[in-house]
DNA sequence: CTTGACAGGTGTACACCGTACACCCTACGG
DNA sequence: CCGTAGGGTGTACGGTGTACACCTGTCAAG
């Protein structure tokens, strides 16, 4: 018994949900690349086998995060009318995302959504129709949202795009660049000038999700307001 | 001489351009993850580090593939108003990426942008600046097209998601389905029952493309000629 | 004509990955 | 007391990208 005891206490008898937060957490600090079944059974003060008694394989693992993730975006707030109440879902959304910057590409890489996923999809898909739009037009306004839904835009060369960019780059090389790219040198110098407070990648990532998020959201109000049907377009 | 040039007949002598080339028919085939070192080389009937006398690493290589998709993007029409050739030129990119589906994922996980990509969005903002749209509105309107402006829109779920759910459900199970998550039944069954014509998804993936990417670029024009500013938001 | 450099293909080897399979130990219900 | 089963272990296999040393054929300069 105190043996027992003493094995427990030397070692947490090791079950799904702690080896799905480990992974989470090692992703978080090193990025999911980091994350292999031998360095998480390592983490967890195991051999890399063990985890196969708790997850069936590695997909199986990234289901289990990004469950996760997914279940920290808040609930919907019944208060708000549709539009403000689908804003902030999506904001929280970006929030969850921003925590977990490993999530974008491992929810991309799943092939079938998990039911938590699914759930969320839902839930979303009620919002829009308790806010009076139409199946048709919900239908493709889930589809326009799209993966902003969860919280990411593109930022397609965010990590060592334009931020590596200007600190790497001597200034010198910057004029030749002008020279071969002259439209992205305009708008690159305007956005640096106009928001000399942002310091990372010289642009402000959360305006820019809302901008083309509010964009998106307006156009699907007006779209409502005017009855639109893919029957019959404008 | 005869032996050198029956040697010269019986392989060509492999370069970069070749690798390049076969690698993108490779995954072209059957899929980016069929694409490794090994079967390249062996595809080209050569040993595997023959391929890094021509590029020095898989990255590498993925970057020359990606540089192949994307010069198959047609020019920008010089004829047409700012609002149609970007259009056009976003349906061209979506038309490249539909014949190398594998570039979506190449290119998102490329952690810096090409000269031909550069090339590319430099291109693009050139097309919104000599339509008259303002630095400012310029920046953000990249910012909102995003990736899309290469020719995807999110799909997360799309080779095996819907696409094999209403082929490996039984009908049956789908109105368990129904009874978890009754928005999505609710949109799913309206879909599949106006567009009886789509048998793949159950979604016509060209209009929902065209939907949101013109909902979009409607709202650039309406921002244009309200002549907005991000410095006095409306 | 020889020689030496160099571009390009080869072979071996290493460290890592996911995971199949057989094993073993410990706790617990009959 | 014993059988069973759940959970941790050890070994092994086939795959990956690629470092490094090697060889070989071609061509320019001496």
């Amino acid at each position: 018994m105190a043996l027992h005891a003493e094995t427990v206490a030397r070692r947490a008898p090791l079950n799904r949900e702690r080896v799905l937060q480990t992974a989470v957490d090692l992703a978080d600090a090193g990025g999911i690349e980091d994350l292999s079944m031998r360095r998480l059974a390592q983490e967890l003060g195991v051999v890399p086998m063990a985890l196969y008694k708790h997850v069936a394989n590695k997909e199986e693992l990234l289901d289990g995060m990004v469950e996760i993730v997914v279940r920290e975006i808040d609930a919907p707030d019944p208060d708000s009318d549709w539009k403000t109440a689908v804003r902030q879902r999506i904001l929280s959304a970006r929030r969850a995302l921003l925590r977990h910057p490993w999530g974008r590409r491992v929810l991309e890489s799943r092939n079938a959504p998990t039911p938590t996923v699914l759930a969320y999809m839902d839930s979303m898909i009620g919002m829009l129709r308790s806010g009076g739009l139409s199946i048709d037009l919900t239908h493709h306004v889930m589809h326009a949202i799209g993966s902003r839904m969860f919280g990411f835009s593109q930022e397609l060369f965010t990590e060592n795009g334009s931020a590596a960019a200007d600190v790497t780059l001597p200034a010198a090389t910057l004029a030749q660049i002008a020279a071969i790219y002259p439209n992205i040198a305009e708008v690159v110098a305007r956005a640096s000038h106009d928001e000399a407070s942002v310091v990372g990648s010289g642009c402000d990532d959360q305006f820019e999700f809302e901008f083309s998020l509010d964009l998106l959201l307006d156009g699907f109000e007006r779209l409502h307001l005017q009855r639109w049907s893919s029957t019959q377009p404008s």
